[in-house]
DNA sequence: CCTATAACCGTATGTCCATACGATTATTAC
DNA sequence: GTAATAATCGTATGGACATACGGTTATAGG
């Protein structure tokens, strides 16, 4: 159903079309939900998990080849840019979602938690930078977090409307935000 | 009508109950625009352009009183922040037309447009800066301008969301960003 | 083997809504 | 003063959709 979020937009998801997209029956459907809300909801859970999934990801790997906190982040945070089709499709989901969150409760809490997610994590590994050396004392993770997170969304949304040159530019404006802060050498492992 | 979409979100946006809301008939609204696409067009094109009416507004004013390029920019960004009751609800209007912006090419127009009037004005700010010395020469104007914007839309979905000191922690990050391009003073006029 | 539970289907219903349409009143132009 | 245009209304209609519901097949559990 996320296909069809993202071909054509929330509004032309009926629980029928849904139901015919997946190759099963509108009673089916309600087998497995009560209501067409909580179909949404579900598929936003859905979404979101997906992501912060692909993010985890690519943090242990990263972790477990050694890399840099600092390279390690800025490919976490690449992910969130819909730079390719696939991402560019799973960027429209979320943020149709997010656009609905504004007027739904329910899709409200899960966009909230999931962006505490994320700033957690970024949190996280700016506090981590401090302790291994790859940050220098005295920045507070909360705050640099809130930074990152909120250049990122920005450039996200940047990307997606394509304005030209906005792919390239993104990329190098998120650079240099990480650089900014991962501004050391990691001297000692503290992950 | 924007006050419908801010209380009940767009999908409680019926003809019918916009009418109601304005105290007409629903004959009338259709007199006036076509179908409700246009009508919806038509509310989004309004609400974008009072906020770069105010923007604009506060730049002449900071302007007439000398103030720094910094101050005027910090002001001017400020207004985009969902700090009170009124800008929290322009803000819930236009983030619910970005959102169905992904599902609607004319509304995508719109939000397009938006967007690139005000990283033009941001980077006209900075070009100016470079040009009277606030600005150290070597910026791109470009880059920072994206930067800014980037950082300025991503803060604002974090006030909205409201998790707690956020919107302090918002307010700070934005000082900081603005004053990481604007470092120095400004020795001529060239507005 | 049988029974309860789950998976699964198709249709019926009632609601809501955008739009169409015809009619009526005000406003302006000549 | 009258013809034309704009402003305004109320209702009718047809479509789309969420949900309710009753039924059927499969899948274990005892």
């Amino acid at each position: 159903m996320c296909g069809l979020i993202a071909e054509r937009g929330l509004d032309a998801v009926t629980v029928a079309r849904t139901a015919s997209r997946a190759g099963i029956s509108v009673g089916l459907v309600q087998h497995y939900f009560p209501s067409k809300d909580d179909m949404l909801l579900h598929a936003f859970e859905r979404v979101s998990g997906a992501v912060a999934a692909r993010v985890a990801d690519i943090t242990s790997e990263g972790t477990r080849h050694e890399r840099s906190i600092a390279e390690i982040v800025l490919a976490a945070l690449a992910e969130h840019l819909p730079l390719d089709e696939a991402r560019r499709a799973e960027f429209r989901v979320t943020r149709v979602f997010a656009g609905r969150a504004l007027e739904n409760p329910a899709l409200a809490e899960v966009d909230a938690r999931t962006a505490a997610g994320l700033h957690a994590e970024i949190a996280r590994a700016v506090g981590n930078g401090v302790e291994c050396g790859e940050v220098e004392p005295g920045v507070d993770a909360d705050t640099a977090a809130a930074r990152v997170a909120a250049v990122l969304e920005g450039l996200a949304t940047q990307v997606y409307r394509g304005a030209p040159g906005a792919a390239d530019r993104a990329w190098e404006v998120l650079r240099a935000e990480v650089a900014a802060v991962f501004t050391g050498e990691c001297s000692q492992y503290v992950r």
